[in-house]
DNA sequence: TATATTAACTTAACACCGTTAAATTAACAG
DNA sequence: CTGTTAATTTAACGGTGTTAAGTTAATATA
């Protein structure tokens, strides 16, 4: 029985009872094991009413994953507030991690998860925007630590050195949410692979 | 029609024909878009004949991640040869984002992707074997490097340091897989991401 | 040699999936 | 009061992994 003529408040409402259904349910159980049927039925609809707002599950998931990436950069950016680089920089990286390990499922679906490709237009989200966009936050980060002079002489190019800090940080979360249950590899503890990781990149990036 | 009484030799080779189309179609589509009725069609039997070599899909993604795993330990011992450790760590790390990257879909199976947890006893390989076991060969390579003295001295741990040089050399080659493609960053090459990677990792862990 | 057994397979079926098309219903516009 | 249309549902399509129930041909036994 569709009571109708919704405000487009009204519609935006209904899309956030979705997105956060989803959420739920994917973090919960993982994306392939959630189906449509049942992530409506957990609002109280029929499936197919959540194709009227998104084009397919695929576009469910990008739109989960945007407000993921917001949430990520709203934890991440107190972290401005710390007054020397470096020990900002190293926060920022513990910070990151501790999301990854808190909300794995919420991780995998972000920096894991195989999607089409998420057209800059097409997100909610800002880019270049510290307050949203955890990438451009790391970037800052990064290039106040160039600013202050602490990188090594030659390290020069504020995107290469973020996306080696973030690829190291990104190994050791990732290896653990795939590979740490694995009997395979005697794994030592989550916290030293991080702290080693971090301390081996401080020596490789900072002046002496 | 049902020709029967098979050797366990020929049991085997079915398996093994089940396995390699099982790759090519996981390889060229991603696991989710090949079904158990397409793997079958490939080889000429029913989708359900699978299933009485193979416990279930997992099961058969396992089976194909294990003889991955050999090729991957066999394409990477070659290394051995190298004289020098410290040389032999490098260009160990060369030759495994190679692999990842020359067969990406190979490598999301089988470091990428979720699976239920594999006991040791149920795989196909020797784990501590450095011919079959990658991890090992790594691992290796490192006590080498340690043995020659030429690590940091606070670092003992051989697999906390093995773990780490892993993760690096993870973190450049999944976040190349999954975000490469993606506008929202601008990212560098990933040639110069993985030397980066290289060169501060060898800074922060060997000593002066 | 005839019969029973069994291994190797296939077909049919179940309960689900994502998605689309068609039908339904309630509110509004004229 | 009637038509239109937005919001939603039901029905349906062609797929999925998997299980249960045949089927068939070669062997083992009598």
């Amino acid at each position: 029985m569709p009571p109708k003529v919704k405000t487009e408040q009204e519609k935006q409402q209904l899309k956030i009872l979705i997105i956060d259904a989803a959420r739920e349910l994917f973090v919960s159980k993982g994306v392939e094991a959630v189906s449509m049927r049942e992530i409506a039925k957990r609002i109280g609809y029929s499936a197919t009413s959540i194709y009227s707002h998104f084009a397919d599950k695929d576009a469910l998931l990008r739109a989960v994953c945007d407000t993921d990436f917001l949430a990520l950069a709203s934890t991440l950016k107190s972290i401005l507030q710390i007054n020397d680089p470096v020990q900002r920089m190293i926060e920022l990286g513990q910070g990151y991690a501790h999301f990854a390990l808190q909300y794995p499922n919420h991780y995998r679906l972000m920096f894991m998860t195989p999607h089409k490709p998420c057209k800059v237009e097409e997100s909610s989200l800002e880019q270049n925007n510290a307050e949203q966009d955890a990438y451009m936050l790391l970037k800052t980060v990064v290039a106040d630590v160039h600013q202050a002079g602490r990188f090594r002489k030659e390290l020069t190019d504020i995107d290469l050195i973020a996306q080696t800090i973030w690829a190291g940080m990104h190994g050791v979360c990732a290896l653990q949410m795939i590979m740490s249950q694995d009997e395979w590899v005697n794994w030592s503890s989550i916290s030293a692979r991080l702290t080693l990781m971090q301390e081996v990149m401080l020596r490789g990036l900072i002046r002496e």
